[in-house]
DNA sequence: CAATAGTCGACTAACTCAATCGACTTAGTG
DNA sequence: CACTAAGTCGATTGAGTTAGTCGACTATTG
């Protein structure tokens, strides 16, 4: 049940972006800094997120990557499904493989296949880069209080 | 977040086990063939379950696997830590790992793996195989029934 | 035009995964 | 006791995926 790294850079590097919204576009080695992130291996996520659409950029000086949408219209979910795929545990619950299970109809298991890919649909959709970044703001600003 | 093949076939493996709980031992290629699981790669499957103690294992003719416990007491989430490792999608939210991420106190994303991490184990642990084939047998004689 | 920054496709090394093999051990049958 | 049916175990393979790299190119700014 492991997330691949390239969804984990992705949804740093998304957070990175949300928490600097508004701001000059942030570029690929900031990004890449901020998150600890190989840059060459950044530069590829951050294409592909940009073909999908959820990021504009800008080249030239002072270019650099931003988010097509406000943090509040993007979820982790989405995010996730553009680099890793579906969400689904196993094919015979994917919206997009299934039918490869010996006794598909009568499989005690496929309910709780399903049971999981909801649940772990249901959070990620929910969790939207606005509430992110405010939860990071708000760990940053306690911590330095709190030390 | 996909589940191992490994995983898949151990849990199908477990099922079909606990179907025939309280009859002779199964021999693996009665597994095999009931479950469509290449017999050469569900006998380290079987094993590796047996070496972490559900499974006992008499040689000889009439020999074959049975459930070392009865079905109720084993459930869906112990299975695939066995054969996948912990549940959680990313190292800074296990138990065995983490401390990898670079702002990891101030993360907003690492409340939201938690949670994922805490959805999937709930739903897993209290999938016992018992109500799993409970359910695998109502739904075989309602197939009957209905067609 | 020089410098900076994103774009794109190809590439590779390492690793994991699914699966296979061969030789061995144990248990039951006659 | 020999034979045979079954599980045991470690090694190995081949395919595929993943994480990461490279080089050449294009667009923008000053
Ligand atoms: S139907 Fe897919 S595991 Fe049973
Ligand atoms: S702490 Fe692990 S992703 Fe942020």
């Amino acid at each position: 049940m492991r997330l691949s790294t390239k969804g984990e850079y992705a949804s740093r590097a998304m957070l990175e972006l949300s928490l600097h919204h508004e701001e000059k576009p942030l570029h690929i080695r900031d990004i890449s800094k901020a998150q600890d992130i190989p840059q060459r291996f950044l530069e590829q996520i951050l294409l592909q997120l940009k073909r999908a659409g959820y990021l504009r950029s800008r080249k030239g000086p002072d270019g650099g990557y931003y988010l097509s949408r406000p943090p509040a219209e993007i979820n982790v979910a989405e995010v996730i499904r553009v680099m890793d795929g579906p969400l689904a545990p196993i094919d015979c619950v994917s919206v997009t493989a299934h039918e490869v299970c010996p006794h598909e109809s009568s499989c005690g298991l496929r309910g709780l296949w399903k049971e999981v890919r909801d649940a772990v649909a249901q959070i990620m959709e929910k969790a939207t880069f606005e509430e992110l970044a405010e939860r990071t703001r708000a760990a940053r600003s306690g911590r330095r209080r709190g030390s």
